[in-house]
DNA sequence: CGCAAAATATAGCCATGGCTTCATTTTGTG
DNA sequence: CACAAAATGAAGCCATGGCTATATTTTGCG
């Protein structure tokens, strides 16, 4: 016995079934997002993104980096000719836009809050998934009135 | 063009495939503490966790939750009897606590900042798996301060 | 008490996202 | 300019976490 916490009360079974249902959509988008992100950084950083580059610093091996990209061709996400380099469409771009400000506007809150710059970096990777539109708003005016 | 972000900058490579790396291995343990959770709030509401109130509460299909709970026994979490409700070991009421007292101190943060409580839940849901203790420990203290 | 209904388990399918291994194409250098 | 090294692609494996369909066991009620 660690702690006493409070027991459940909750929500209804439905609302909390369709809380985890929305989760695990969320991460069936977020491989798709990081990819994208990271095409995107690639490109402002080289001109191009190259499968080798994509894999080493999505932490990958490259078969894998290459079924992630052939996915985001499949969602129209991003292009590219066997053997040469990968580039985003333009919905993808938007999509890596949007990412990436989202990311800076998840890491800004943490550093807010008092968390180290680090930590806040390593943790916005995998929550910033999940922070919907309306809570990036609040998180948005919450920075704005610091 | 949606907008115009700053430009990569970022970390080296092999920092940045970590920190995607470690979110991953987050990730994979973001389903076992979900299903703990559930089946210790089940325990404290009804005295025992069914499989069909598990899966139901889960969003799944049973099946799936039967096969999570077999990981679940796997991993030395949870135990039970064929045809017989799911427990917990000790080391799994010592997860459901903590993955518990996360969970509200992460929907507290989100509603502190100006997250409206229902959302606030929702998005939680996805978050709190990649809060590390460094990140909580922040958390914990800005609510202190409130 | 017996039998139908409900709960649980089992089997087998699918997609995803990792991996390794091997083939092919590009590239760059001697 | 040829050929070795590097990059990319293709094939096939594994575990996970969904699912449906089908068996089995418990349970509760007439």
């Amino acid at each position: 016995m660690t702690e006493q916490n409070t027991p459940p009360a909750e929500a209804s079974p439905s609302e909390q079934a369709g809380r985890f249902a929305r989760a695990r959509e969320k991460q069936s988008m977020a491989i798709l997002e990081d990819y994208v992100e990271m095409i995107g950084d690639l490109i402002a950083l080289h001109g191009e993104a190259r499968v080798a580059d994509i894999a080493e610093r999505m932490g990958v091996a490259h078969p894998t980096a290459t079924k992630a990209v052939a996915r985001l061709k499949r969602e129209g996400l991003a292009t590219s000719r066997p053997y040469r380099g990968v580039f985003l469409t333009e919905q993808g771009e938007e999509l890596a836009n949007w990412v990436r400000a989202r990311h800076r506007t998840v890491v800004d809150l943490l550093v807010a809050v008092g968390v180290p710059r680090d930590t806040a970096e390593a943790d916005a990777e995998g929550i910033e998934h999940h922070v919907s539109r309306r809570t990036l708003k609040a998180f948005e005016a919450f920075l704005a009135g610091q």
